[in-house]
DNA sequence: AGGGTAAAGGATAATTTTGTCTTTTATTAT
DNA sequence: ATAATAAAAGACAAAATTATCCTTTACCCT
């Protein structure tokens, strides 16, 4: 796995959160556990999360919920980082205390380019981005 | 993490078995544990699901311990599929039930080509190849 | 002000992963 | 044959991840 459970929920939550959620539409967990498809309390706990990094927002009360103030702002990197950290792309793939040019693994050549362009394609993707074609069917979130 | 833990120490014991053991000189799990810096009956328990699969041989008794046959015809993502399965390189990053290019995810088309590069490069990479220069101390096994 | 709503937060539980320990089995050397 | 050795196997334990439930707090509407 690439990603825990938790960053995987919580990429998909914030994606639909972003395409579906303005300040003045916010939107319940039960919505988002039911688009997604994912345990309710447990998505609660990981938006939580994201709220308290300020990746999304959220408010208490009636008409209350999640919701993104600028969505282009907020790039898929960030929610990585936000629950996973960042030892995907910093820590050693073989598990040596540390990564570093110096004391490499024996994968260490070959996996380090590859993380860079991992590293890249995920800062480059913003939500803003990711949300246009779920609208239209031709990505899904569950 | 790109692999479990199980994995690394999996890799990491494989490549160390390759370059110090011969039909005629196996090694024992506490070498292995010593040199690669992991709990010695985890280790021991991972290595016996690598023999069961037939990457590497293991032999009870005195004198016994775990060899390999011939090095050059293991590659490492030999080893990642018999221990993680091979979930890292066909299952959705975001947890969809199926990846396909059919019905994707909003991050499908970033990831499939870097994983596919993974799965290219992980299938060029011989235990053979690796032990080269561990032996040399240009890469660490721990 | 007061009642209803929805997230925040904390406690608890189930599951999986990781790790340890002990017994059994196979092999070798004496 | 017997004793010593080393992996195999199984039982058990700790830790981390994933998931559920319940109470509290904040907010809105009437
Ligand atoms: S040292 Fe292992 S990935 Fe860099
Ligand atoms: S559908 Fe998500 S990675 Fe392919």
């Amino acid at each position: 796995m690439m990603f825990s459970k938790s960053c995987e929920y919580a990429i998909r939550a914030a994606v639909y959160i972003a395409g579906e959620s303005s300040i003045s539409n916010k939107v319940s967990i039960v919505q988002i556990a039911h688009a997604i498809d994912s345990p309710k309390h447990f998505t609660g706990k990981i938006l939580q999360t994201l709220s308290r990094k300020k990746i999304i927002s959220s408010l208490r009360g009636p008409h209350g919920g999640f919701y993104i103030d600028n969505d282009s702002s907020v790039f898929l990197i960030d929610i990585i980082r936000a629950i996973d950290g960042d030892e995907l792309f910093t820590s050693c793939v073989l598990g040596l205390k540390k990564c570093s040019d110096i004391k490499t693994c024996p994968v260490h050549e070959q996996i380090q380019p590859i993380r860079n362009q991992l590293t890249i394609e995920f800062s480059k993707k913003s939500l803003n981005e990711m949300i246009l074609d779920v609208k239209q069917n031709k990505y899904f979130l569950k």
